[in-house]
DNA sequence: GCGCGCGATTTGTGATCACATCCGGGTCAT
DNA sequence: ATGACCCGGATGTGATCACAAATCGCGCGC
């Protein structure tokens, strides 16, 4: 145990983080609906932190509020999706670009070794080992961009797409190696921020051009 | 009146909207604390709506949260202002692409419309309603965008920069004429996407170039 | 068999209370 | 004069209750 940390967060803020994380790594399919007193039988709190952890994540977008004040995960329509990597597009070339000069061998390394994962991950048909390494691998090297807004941003568009990310790649069978990983470790190796953000557009769009169709 | 819609908002929403409002605008200066029974006196309404609307804004970057869970407007560090300013930067320009095929006579005029208004506030050294005007005529444009996700991100970016915004405007008392805006609307009418590219980016960094500096 | 309406239950909203903690100001000792 | 210290008010957190509205399921009528 490294716990010299033993903070004691908010009741709310437990709450939050488990859902928040769960909903990103796509284990709640879209469309779950949630009720505030499940929730907070499930945690064993009572109600007020159980709707505060709802509100911030609906406000993130992480979760989507019906007319009535009926929470569940959220359903993304087609045009939205397109938006969704679109901003992805945007942003995640920008973080690498940053992120690029900063990446000295040891980043590049772990970077490889979190490939092998995702490799294994798609072997064993892991969805959500799938995701959860992927996310991860772009999220260490954007770390290094030292950009917290931007990440912070990135990062609620990877939330709304979590629900769906995992109902796409729970359906598509066939293993995708992670090709265009390979690509973005040589333009890391090589130093070429053209070729990273290229390869980096292409990871994102590529993972994303199947949602619409299916 | 047009106000055949008369429907009625929770409690926690009018705080919400009211108070986003407001900040988004640069009503409230940077670092500026609230507390959750002063908005609850307030509004008239109890601490629990206002512990929600709160909330949401935190979740927003509107509101930022001390460590022992006091809230007050965001003080923005240059890093930070950097770059939301990038992030600015990098959506704004993709949403008038978008607006660009749709954006027909009428849209154009409304625009210079608003224009106008943003020159009056400008004499009348009024920083709040400069603001409002020029996000109004950003706004406006974006609408025709279609894109109602990219959207939304980009106001969270607004909000988070209102204060810091007003605290810069209310402090530059040279008058700042609409020139990036008249580029803009050139590039409108002439169809010139690479242009109008252009000179969004020109007028989002021009704007902004100040803050860190000052 | 199928659609419709009605009632019981579920669910979100807002108010209020108890409590731990934090912040500010005043006091006292050095 | 200045620093630490301590106490009282202020503040956020969580629990619980009352209430209105929505939802779901069952039974009736067509």
């Amino acid at each position: 145990m490294t716990a010299t940390r033993t903070a004691d967060p908010t009741a709310h803020e437990t709450l939050y983080r488990n859902l928040r994380a769960r909903i990103m790594v796509g284990e709640l399919p879209p469309g779950k609906p949630l009720t505030l007193r499940g929730l907070a039988h499930d945690y064993h709190v009572s109600m007020t932190p159980a709707r505060e952890a709802v509100r911030r994540l609906v406000a993130e977008g992480a979760l989507t509020l019906s007319a009535s004040g009926r929470v569940a995960t959220p359903a993304l329509s087609d045009d939205r999706i397109e938006e969704l990597a679109a901003l992805r597009a945007l942003i995640e070339p920008e973080l690498a670009a940053r992120a690029l000069p900063r990446a000295h061998f040891a980043l590049i390394d772990r970077l490889a070794t979190m490939n092998a994962r995702i490799a294994d991950a798609v072997e064993r048909h892991d969805a959500v080992g799938y995701i959860r390494c992927n996310l991860d691998f772009h999220r260490m090297l954007y770390l290094r961009a030292q950009a917290p807004a931007m990440l912070a941003m990135l990062e609620t568009i990877w939330l709304q797409l979590g629900p769906t990310m995992r109902a796409l790649y729970g359906r598509v069978r066939r293993n995708e190696p992670p090709r265009h990983h390979r690509m973005i470790l040589a333009a890391l190796r090589a130093g070429d921020e053209p070729a990273l953000r290229l390869a980096i557009r292409a990871d994102v769009t590529h993972g994303l051009r199947h949602l619409t169709g299916a």
